[in-house]
This record gives C-alpha cells, structure tokens and sequence, in this order.
DNA sequence: TTGAAAGCGCTAACAT
DNA sequence: ATGTTAGCGCTTTCAA
C-alpha cells in the first residue's frame, strides 16, 4: 500500500503539497494537483484513516451501542443512524452489549480507545436500578464526549436523548378503549425498572381515571418486553375468564405473546376483548389480526439521534436537549364487537 | 487525554517499559509493573487505537458490509457476526449500502482507509449481472484482504463465503410436498439475478422431476425476495382459480406476501392449498398459520463468517473454503386437508 | 505556490 | 530489566 510520502516523491513534490490537495486546503497550482492526482490514481493511494486520526486528533466515527442488534427495534434505529451517518460522512463502530451491563462497560472502553467523535447508546438498564448501573453512569458522565442516548429516560439524566412520548400516547390509548365502549381494562407493562415502562404505565392509568376507565389492579400485568413473558401473563389472565373489556399491550413484542396466548384460548380480539398494541406490528395486515396500535417510527428515531448527536458534536455546549418522537396511531379494534 | 509519555514521566520510566507494561510483553518487574499501572488507573490512561494501529501497521477492526441493516435477516447476521467477534477481541465497522452499488463502491473504498483487517460482505448483487458490478469485483480483488462473503454464491467467486444448501433443501421440499399426496406444485422464486435464487428454483425443479412433482411453467412464479412482489404474483395466482395443489416460497418475504395473498383470496393454506415456506416464520405459530418451512439460522451464518474469516485472517493463503449452513426442516401443513 | 520539519501516540529492534 | 531511538503516515506551522 502507497504512502503519502511515496506520492510526493513519484509526483517530485512534498508531503505538504500532497496533503493539500488530499484535503484541499491551501494553494495547489493545477499543474502540480494533477500531477499529484494522476499519480494517486495510478498507484491506488489511499490514505490511512489511523494516521489522519492520530495527526489530526480527532477520528470521524462514531460509536453505537445497542442491546442486541438482533432485535428489530434496534436493527431499525441502527438503519436510521446508518442512513444520516452516511449524509455526514461519518464511519459507524457498532457493538451489540447483549443486555450486560458488564460488556457495556467494557465496549465504552474500547470506543474511547478509538477516540470516537461521539456515542449514541442504547443502554441495557436505566442506570439508576443497581450499583453496576450507577458506576456505569459515572464512568459515561467522566467520558466527556457528545452522547445521544436512545430509547431511555431516567432521572437526572444529563444527556441528550431521543425518546418517544411515552406517556402520552399511552394516556391516549386509555381515552381511544373508553371512546370505544370499554369499561375496564388491563395494562402489560414493559420493565418497570424502565422508567419508559413506567411513564407507559402511568400515562394509561391516568388516562383511564380521567375518562373514567376503569383499571383493576389484577389486570396490571407484570411484563419486561419480551415475548415468553407476555405469553405468560396474558395466558394466566385470559384462562381465568375474568377478562377486562380491553388490554393494552406496551410493546411490540408483549403484542406477540399476547396474541399466542388469545390464540391458544380462543379468545378473540375485537370480538371477546378490545386490543391496543404499542410499535409497529408489520405483520398484522398479513396475518389479518384486527389490531390497533399506537405506531412509533424507530428508523426516525435513530435518524433523529444521529442530527442530534452531530449537533451537539457541533456545539458542545449549549444545553441538554431530549427529542420526543411524535406517534401515530391506528384504530382498528380497540372496541369489541357483540 | 493522558498519553503514554506523560505516563512514562508520571512513573519514571520510559515510554518502552510502559507500553511492555501495555502489552505485557518483554520483561518488567513486578515494582515497576505495579507503579505504571498504578498510575494508569489514577490518570484513567487509555491507549489510543489509531497510534498503535499506524504503529503496527495492523488494525484490529473488520469491515462488515450489508445492503439492510433493518431487514431482520441480516440484523441476525450482524447479530451473530458481533457475537463472534467479541470473542475475537475485533471490533465491527459497519456499513449499510441500502441495495446501492454505488454505495458498496463507496464503503469498500472507506474501509481501506481504514485498513481493516478483513471483510465480511453482503453483496446487493451478483457481481457478475452487471457492469458495475464486475467492475466491482475487481476493485474487490485487488484489495489483498482476507473477505468473506455471506449469503451470495456466483460462478467465479474467488473468496470465501458461507452460504446456504440453498439445491439441497429446496430439492427436499418437492420430495417432501409429493410425499405429502400433492401432485402439482408452484414456487415464488426469488431475484433470479442471484445464483443462491436460481439455485432454489433449480433444485426445486430437479427434486419435482425426480419424484414425478408437476411444476407448470406459469406456476413458476417470478418473485425478488420482497414481500409486496410476493404478494402482487401470489394474489394474481391464487384469483385464477387454476391453483397448484402446493406452493414452495423461496424465503421469509415472500412468504409474508404469499400468505396476505392467500387471506385476502380466502384460500387456506393446508385446506385449499399446501406450502412450505422458507428461513425462519418467527411468528406462524403465534398467529396460528399451519407452515411448514426450511429453516435457515441467520445467526449462525453470521457466527461462522466471521470465524472464516478469522481463519482466513491467520492463514492467507490455504485456498477458497466456502461454507454451508445445513437446513432443517419443520413440516406442518405440507398436505392438503380434503 | 511550495517545502522543511516537528509532532500526533504508540511499537519494536537494539543497546545496555 | 530498562532505556534509546527510529519509525508508522499523516497534518500543520513557518519559512521561503
């Protein structure tokens, strides 16, 4: 592999000619820039990323950290971070902490030894909920470099982040279940070490009480986002055949396992209870389950974390700044029909 | 940011001794051992990867290039390839090349300035299909890097790769259909612009004449591994009414779109009309859809290109190795009910 | 418009 | 067991 040095010398220039028209920057005459061009062309130059970092003192990528990239949620934020990294020509360091707080540790360590530019993190817990958590939380804040975080809102955080308003769309989801005849429902709650899950919870309840829907405190059922527990738990519930009117389902995910389970007890949703899902169920207009659901755009989510980070890259100082994704929402189902 | 010369100052010594100390390598007594790292903890040192990259002229990073990071087929693939690395100690640039060659020119061409160790590609083509593809190819070939390939496999390909039993398992669903008392069959082929689709055509068809399966030309649906097409081709044959008794869907996708298609006609899979789908349905049996399919593990193939690829990094030359992922095969709704 | 030279933070061969 | 030194490939200041 060719050197700058090499070049220089093929072309009968110096390194600093060379450097200036790699960045074009100074005063190149065109004879001697096509000299050089032609000559880096010819031999294939390309330069070293490492030693440009090392000269310049600053790399042009930037790190991401997400849970698990297997998980459609976040392979979508990952496409969208991708998509405007590639507008601001900046290189991606991707690693996926598989949900340990132990290797999140150690990956924030390997994006400062690449002196990343900025991190956008997907962290596996709310820092808050154990000692690991909080030491973590330490070691990020001593870090003192841009960081967007994803998808997580806790107290006191100091962060710019990009989350989606929570709270509110599950408040909405409430009023929809009562608008359409509900009278009582139950709730499956993400983790509620989350304060995401939480904020969902509370938006329902509040919701509920200020429409008048009612909320028993056995239909509360106790999720953490993944399928096999909202199996569980709505398998539980719908044999026992004290059913609230309508459920509410805070992700994704708990939507599949709720669906398996009213599947498998030959409930039907929109016929024997009234269903809200939260995401984006792709396969509902497929398989031609009548849901409704409150629709949150993950790819915008990690386009948007992207610009904030390169903002904040920008202007390093300027105030915390947390985005929230607007929703959207589809009805189609969240009233039982007799 | 402390460096190891101040580190070296900080402990008294040189810099040789604390990067012994780094590495450990070479002989450092247990005294100045403790000192040096002692001071390293206090001043929180963190090499920098770009100054021992140009220093050793080798990088510890690899390149993965994929056309969607938001198709869940490849997250799994990045999902498996993270997952390998980790325990490689490599870390992962990532590039999304949206379907674009373009692009894909563009990425490799980062990724040298990079001076990545290696590759792990998703091509968005087969090189050979067009112009810019071949040119491609060579860019490619002239990288001198150990690559591997995933999930592509055209006649020519000079470097590793993993892949599919893509004849194989698609030779077994005939035999398997025609076991199951069908005597005609269709098949929604993928993009045949990509040998791994016309190798499942291929194989579907030898495996049909084999065991006297009937495959009617205009049964031989032309898919590209989207849901929509899928869904277009399967609706306009299922509305003929001059149905197959069996349907082979080349992938997950397509399968989706057929499966739209097929509730949107009324037609039953399993009553009206057999099928077996392709790679994994994660959610036939929460939706209750009686699929029998191949499955294919994404993961794995990402887990197995990148110890190829490690492979190939510690032995350049020992010849091309191109790997295949063994299917298996979960039958359940192969026949038609009367 | 160009060149010389120092320096970025580390490694590794050679001395001691 | 430790230090000296010469790079690695680039950028950047200063001088010409």
């Amino acid at each position: 592999m060719i050197t700058i040095k090499e070049v220089a010398e093929l072309a009968g220039v110096s390194k600093a000619t060379v450097s200036r028209v790699l960045n074009n920057s100074g005063y190149v005459s065109a004879d001697t820039r096509k000299k050089i061009t032609d000559i880096m062309e010819m031999y294939h130059y390309i330069p070293s990323a490492a030693a440009v970092t090392l000269s310049r003192q600053e790399s042009s990528t930037i790190g991401i950290v997400v849970p698990e990239i297997g998980n459609s949620f976040y392979a979508d934020i990952v496409h969208g971070i991708s998509q405007s990294a590639d507008e601001l020509n900046l290189s991606l360091v991707l690693f996926d902490t598989q949900n340990s707080i132990k290797k999140e540790e150690r990956v924030l360590q390997l994006l400062q030894q690449q002196r990343v530019k900025g991190i956008i993190l997907g962290p596996s817990t709310d820092y808050q909920e154990t000692q690991e958590g909080r030491q973590l939380f330490h070691q990020l804040k001593e870090m003192h470099l841009p960081i967007v975080i994803v998808d997580r809102d806790f107290p006191h955080m100091p962060w710019d982040a990009v989350v989606y308003e929570n709270y509110e769309s599950s408040f909405r989801a409430a009023i929809e279940l009562k608008k359409a005849g509900n009278e009582t429902a139950g709730i499956l709650t993400g983790n509620l070490h989350l304060k995401i899950a939480r904020d969902r919870l509370e938006g329902f309840q509040d919701g509920a009480r200020e429409c008048g829907l009612t909320v028993y405190k056995e239909h509360i059922l106790p999720g953490n986002f993944t399928i096999e527990n909202a199996y569980q738990v709505s398998k539980r519930l719908l044999e026992t055949k004290e059913l609230p009117d309508a459920i509410y389902s805070c992700n994704n995910q708990m939507t599949l396992g709720f669906l398996k389970a009213a599947r498998e007890t030959e409930i039907k949703i929109g016929k024997d209870i009234a269903f809200i899902g939260n995401d984006r169920i792709e396969y509902a207009d497929i398989f031609g389950v009548p849901l409704s659901y409150i629709y949150r755009d993950n790819f915008e989510m990690g386009q948007k974390a992207m610009q904030l980070l390169e903002k904040r890259m920008c202007f390093p100082h300027n105030g915390q700044e947390i985005l929230r994704i607007p929703y959207a929402l589809s009805l189609n189902g969240s009233e039982r029909k007799q």
